[in-house]
RNA sequence: GGAGAGGUACCCAAGUGGUUGAAGGGGGCGGUUUGCUAAACCGCUAGCAGGUGUUAAGCCUGGCCCGGGUUCAAAUCCCGGCCUCUCCGCCA
């Protein structure tokens, strides 16, 4: 959520700025602040009314101890608390209205981030395996480890099931990043709850605008997170955390769910674009100082994992047209694909600063022991059903059999290749 | 799922619709005393949000879980929601 001030001070800077993003948001900014003045100017007219209200009322309580007439004061502030009623009737109307405009816009993206992606820079080699590369499907299918038709028939497409070894390697890559990023990089391990309320979706910005892409429970109380950063973003949610706890790192390993609503026919194959997929997610909570910093470490932490299982990425600095609702600054990790023969996102590391933490109510306080909003960063850690595939498609080998990166033997019982028919 | 009880500040907790502008403890902080510690005594300890001021002082409004309502006036009465606890039932 944007703060309003910002809007009172420069609407057409704010206009301006959200037209970076590839839309035209003049007609909602207008609109929230046109109903940001007239809250403030029926406010004012409230607030003096009930200031007269309450000092009148201990007089009538006064005269009533006193066995003194008060029907003529009672007379005249049933007239006054009539119209308080009216004017807060309305305040209400206005401020609901605010607040729903202002939960529909996006964040502001970071200064001087172009429109269009950029690729910052590759690490590895996009090398020929020197034969024809299978997908990560084809390999997956092939060795018996991955089931497609077997996810249809119990759920429909956009599913998969693993099997056997396959299963080994899901658990394998998401036990490795863990243990990497609780060990080495300082996070705390969660195992949030994936089912939330309304106001916790409400707060990382996937509600209101977002719901035709998320699952709800059917009586539209809960909701099945499409990403860790939900449960673990709002932890910090309407409190004020102590400054001495800065900055918190937390990661967990989640199932995350999405209905995938507006991407009929693309990547229907594989692992890639599923309804259902396991993702380790990073989640940093920092002051606004250091909250800069963190992102780029946040980054590296992210590469780290890609790094260690040996695999071909490039970095993104996501354009301002590309930029997710809630971010101010986004990079994209993406591992190389030789099957396929693209690159493939694995992991999104945003800084949204204040944006969520208003939405949620975090703070924290600052030097002069004043409040202020807390900067919440997030990044995968990564997605792990995109890894398994980029793990297959990197390390197959021409005899249909995958070799086992080495950090990961160790996580599967120090196996060095998944061959057909193994357990 | 059924039946109850309850949500008041950092914690415990009182609270008859109008000096509650929230009692009283505990804890914390500061002080007196003291060689030091303890004890005792004294003092402070509602934070926060919003509006309006020149990002001042000040003033005003709202805050006793949240949202409505009744009333001149609500922590107190009524309705709805959320949460916690107890008992019963069911259950991995």
């Amino acid at each position: 959520m944007l703060d309003i001030n910002i809007i009172r001070e420069d609407k057409d800077g704010v206009i301006k700025e959200l037209s970076r993003r590839g839309g035209d948001f003049s007609k909602d900014i207008e609109k929230i602040y046109f109903l940001d003045k007239s809250w403030r100017e029926l406010l004012k007219k409230s607030d003096a009314l009930k200031a007269e209200r309450n000092s009148v009322s201990t007089e009538i309580g006064k005269l009533k101890r006193e066995k003194k007439s008060a029907d003529e004061k009672i007379a005249a502030m049933q007239i006054i608390s009539e119209k308080i009623k009216e004017l807060d009737a309305g305040i209400r109307e206005v401020r609901t209205e605010l607040k729903s405009a202002l939960l529909l816009v996006p964040n502001l993206i970071e200064k001087d981030t172009p429109y269009e992606n950029t690729v910052l820079r590759e690490e590895g080699e996009v090398k020929d395996l020197g034969f024809p590369a299978k997908t990560h499907w084809e390999i997956g299918e092939d060795l018996g480890i991955l089931d497609f038709e077997a996810a249809v028939s119990l759920s429909g497409s956009r599913f998969a099931l693993l099997k056997g070894l396959g299963c080994n390697l899901e658990r394998g890559l998401a036990n490795f990043m863990l243990d990497t990023h609780t060990s080495k990089h300082g996070y705390t391990e969660i195992m949030p709850p994936i089912l939330v309320r309304e106001d916790v979706m409400v707060g990382t910005g996937q509600l209101p605008k977002f719901r035709d892409d998320m699952y709800a429970l059917d009586d539209g109380s809960m909701f099945l997170i499409p990403t860790s950063e939900v449960p673990l973003c709002n932890l910090v949610r309407e409190k004020i955390t102590d400054a001495s706890e800065l900055p918190l790192k937390f990661t967990a390993l989640t199932s995350c769910f999405r209905r995938e609503s507006g991407s009929y026919g693309r990547d229907t194959k594989g692992l890639i674009r599923n309804h259902q997929f396991n993702k380790v997610e990073l989640v940093n909570i920092a002051s606004p100082e250091e909250s800069e910093e963190m992102h780029e470490k946040l980054l590296e932490e992210s590469e780290e994992i890609l790094k260690l299982l040996g695999l071909t990425y490039r970095v993104l600095l996501l354009g301002s047209s590309d930029t997710g609702f809630s971010a101010a600054k986004t990079y994209d990790l993406e591992v190389w694909m030789p099957g396929e023969k693209l690159w493939r996102e694995v992991s999104s590391c945003s800084n949204c600063l204040d944006f969520q933490a208003r939405r949620m109510d975090a703070r924290t306080r600052g030097k002069d022991s004043s409040t202020v909003y807390l900067h919440t960063l997030n990044s995968s850690g990564l997605a792990v059903g995109r890894i398994f595939a980029a793990v297959l498609e990197n390390y197959q080998r021409a005899d249909g059999s995958v070799a086992i990166p080495e950090v990961l033997q160790a996580y599967m019982g120090d196996k060095k290749e998944i061959k057909k028919n193994t357990r």
